[in-house]
DNA sequence: TGACATTGGTGCCGAATTGTTACTAATTCG
DNA sequence: CGAATTAGTAACAATTCGGCACCAATGTCA
């Protein structure tokens, strides 16, 4: 095959997803004036030499003031619909972060997933899919972690499963499972939220856990 | 944010997966005089306003003839490492096809899995992460069914799932649970493959399922 | 022609997993 | 103190799973 390479103008979009007031949220930044829409995702061109999902903790740190700490590609898309800058591919990148008590730059604000503003149609397409990745990826990838603090309790944690899954979860059911696959250790310390008993706090520390091998489940076949 | 795009080189490089003699076999293309390693895979740059995918068929029908009827993204690559074209980002892609009779063009050749030649460093990626998002979504999504013809028998379907997650299945328990998940409805007709009892054929033909969802399984965190 | 090997397909049972209810524990509020 | 609230567990019923055993239909070969 011979083949020739081509430029093409490349972007990274970035959806940066955090959980903020019982709602998975993405931050956008508000679009310079004269763009067709108001808001759009954090996006670049990455640099000479740089790695896609570098570019990706570049662009965040611009933006939230500190890098997430995992990065999960969405795909590359070249349908041909609008892009903030016209880029012909852009490449999209989910990031997960913990609720952040620090401020965000003025320019930027948090989106519950449910209730995006109007964004370019190339933009729309990356934070659906990106939605779609993250959900689709939940219990087969330790995402649920990234999106919490080192230590945290168990509520915390169903509490994040049940955003990202978007469906309640049995609290004895979700226990067992979880001690199950060995990827949590208890800390000796104790939250007091207010009311009720304190919770204990555990921290994400997986264990090596050989040959749990299931039979095919055939699930979620969606297409 | 203020951001500028920046022509890069793009290349797709397609990875044409096929059930050969009880592995998946890669289709590799003969790399021309001089190059570093002698087998690539077949790849090109997107044509201005061709999708990825599109690209993907387009390259695909050159080296194979007809086009796989599925493809999936493996994710763009700009991690520095050398491609065959010197392209500065890699969109990798697996095609899925169906175990073919028809020839194939005399500079493409079936290698195994597990029996690659050298190739070049990004191309390796590619191929390795292909394997590994193929197996890890073939029970999210109905990948098997794109590796065979559009009749087969059980026992063919459960061959490829044995491919796939490169482990033996229990006879009973994958047609259970094949049958409960209502993606396959038998034909009339029967094959009889020599010896043995004739099997009946099946198509595949989801059915809307509503409602199955179980509880979260923590399945195979593997980082 | 009649064992027997070979492949397809199903029934069933004990073991493991799951969904659910109900309970106990520790704390704050009034 | 008792009610409310949140955390954590025990126990049980229902379901699912892995495995074995068996029956069915065909080809092979003495």
């Amino acid at each position: 095959m011979k083949s020739a390479v081509r430029r093409t103008t490349l972007a990274v979009d970035v959806v940066i997803l955090s959980p903020r007031s019982d709602a998975l949220a993405v931050l956008l930044v508000r679009s310079p004036a004269g763009a067709r829409e108001r808001w759009s995702l954090p996006w670049d061109a990455p640099q000479t030499g740089e790695g896609l999902e570098d570019a990706a903790a570049r662009i965040s740190r611009q933006v939230l003031g500190t890098a997430p700490a995992f990065f999960e590609q969405v795909g590359a898309l070249s349908d041909g619909r609008r892009h903030p800058g016209d880029a012909e591919v852009s490449v999209g990148i989910a990031a997960l972060s913990p609720a952040v008590d620090g401020e965000i730059g003025e320019d930027a604000e948090w989106f519950p997933l449910s209730g995006l503003p109007a964004l370019a149609p190339r933009h729309r397409t990356v934070v659906d899919r990106a939605a779609a990745v993250v959900r689709q990826r939940v219990d087969q990838s330790p995402l649920a972690f990234r999106l919490l603090p080192p230590t945290f309790t168990l509520s915390d944690l169903q509490a994040v499963y049940e955003l990202l899954l978007d469906r309640r979860l049995h609290k004895a059911s979700f226990r067992r499972a979880l001690q199950a696959s060995y990827l949590v250790e208890p800390t000796d310390e104790w939250r007091s939220e207010g009311r009720g008993r304190p919770a204990q706090l555990f921290r994400y520390a997986p264990k090596k856990r050989r040959g749990l091998r299931r039979g095919v489940r055939f699930d979620l076949f969606t297409d």
